[in-house]
DNA sequence: AAATTAAAATTTATCTATATTTATTTTTTT
DNA sequence: AAAAAAATAAATATAGATAAATTTTAATTT
């Protein structure tokens, strides 16, 4: 995964965060800087940095005086960032799509046959890159959203989609079921159907949250 | 302001985010590191770490390679994070109050007690510090949702309402108006009415909004 | 042998000094 | 006055040193 970030505490952070999201770095595991160090090129303060950083997202757990571990997971955890997740997504589709313009339309269907693309490939090719079809997913459910002009709530939406994903991450083998969702999400979202877009957001997540609780 | 917390790490951190909040730390402001070392008596590594934090909750922003900003504000940005309050906390609230039991309706009453005493003396005592009306505040606020047995809401929201408390204590000269919302609040809560409270809760917000929206 | 205590080793937290970039400001040149 | 070059300032990054706390190991006691 290459990472063009300026900086090293930017590079450092994305890829530490990227290992915990694909699961590189376990649940639980204690995350001493000795070791970091070495496994990411970077100096105890870049490290210490990018540590806090995820720590105020949620991905690491700082305990004062004894260092940080990766954040630990559990059925409830998994439970509250999907309801979150409906709320503040469906929330932001609705701004969204009341706002939306032109433009917002043609990222939208661009990011969707961009993810069709992948959900087809990583069919068919079982080596395909779990972490493009991941950002595909990623870019089209924040396409869907962009329009609706509040900053803060993209911010917070962003961390809550990459929690979840986390899970996702975690417990599936693999996505590999046929679906028609993403295209009846974007046909609903194109038409302007505010309720119906929601509901099938709402489907959306519960049916993966349904899934991946039988994991556990 | 006493900061109890056990390393420099955690009360630099403290200290820095209430100054932010409560104006000290102007909006806009270059954080210039030489200058905070000598203001907060702290080396640069605690510096950065405790900024990179900052800049994670939306407190400071990181420009890249050029350092650290305290966050700007906005009227957009104000009605963005009052609407996500009401969005989180209406929920929160809702959840919380068909969850709550005894002990949160005490804690409830309790923290409704020591804001209301904390709103009188407001009212006569002109020194009366305004840090502990807003721990008062932020404790009523806090104990009404703490029920909602959701973690991730309660760090989501707590952040929020930092946020949004910035913008009062930035526009506001003084919360002096004398208001029954809170004991409104707290009667429709412990009548377990969620339709009541959350509508209440709405206009509270507003009321305060409006109020902050012809400041600007 | 189990529990307690003491000692040693590890790790974190913190600070300082320093080198290296990058950004900004000032000066010089065209 | 605009462009280029030089000088300055600031941020980023690393290393190393020290103190404080935690964890592990060993020794002692019950």
């Amino acid at each position: 995964m290459e990472n063009g970030s300026s900086t090293v505490g930017q590079s450092t952070f994305q890829t530490i965060k990227e290992d915990i999201i694909f699961g590189v770095l376990k649940p639980g595991l204690k995350l001493k800087l000795a070791v970091l160090k070495d496994q990411y090129n970077a100096s105890v303060s870049i490290l210490r940095e990018t540590l806090n950083r995820l720590a105020s997202e949620g991905f690491v757990e700082a305990k004062d005086q004894r260092g940080f571990y990766v954040a630990t997971t559990s059925k409830e955890d998994f439970l509250e960032i999907a309801n979150l997740r409906i709320l503040l997504e469906s929330y932001a589709l609705e701004l969204s799509i009341n706002n939306g313009d032109s433009d917002w339309e043609g990222n939208l269907v661009s990011a969707h046959h961009k993810l069709s693309l992948a959900e087809k490939a990583i069919q068919t090719d079982h080596f395909f890159e779990k972490d493009i079809w991941k950002k595909c997913d990623h870019d089209f459910h924040q396409a869907l959203i962009q329009a609706c002009d509040s900053k803060n709530l993209l911010k917070l939406h962003s961390t809550l989609y990459d929690k979840y994903f986390r899970y996702e991450m975690l417990l599936l083998t693999f996505q590999g079921k046929e679906d028609t969702e993403h295209q009846d999400l974007l046909n609903a979202a194109l038409n302007r159907d505010v309720k119906l877009a929601q509901k099938l957001l709402k489907n959306h997540i519960e049916s993966a949250e349904t899934y991946l609780m039988h994991a556990y």
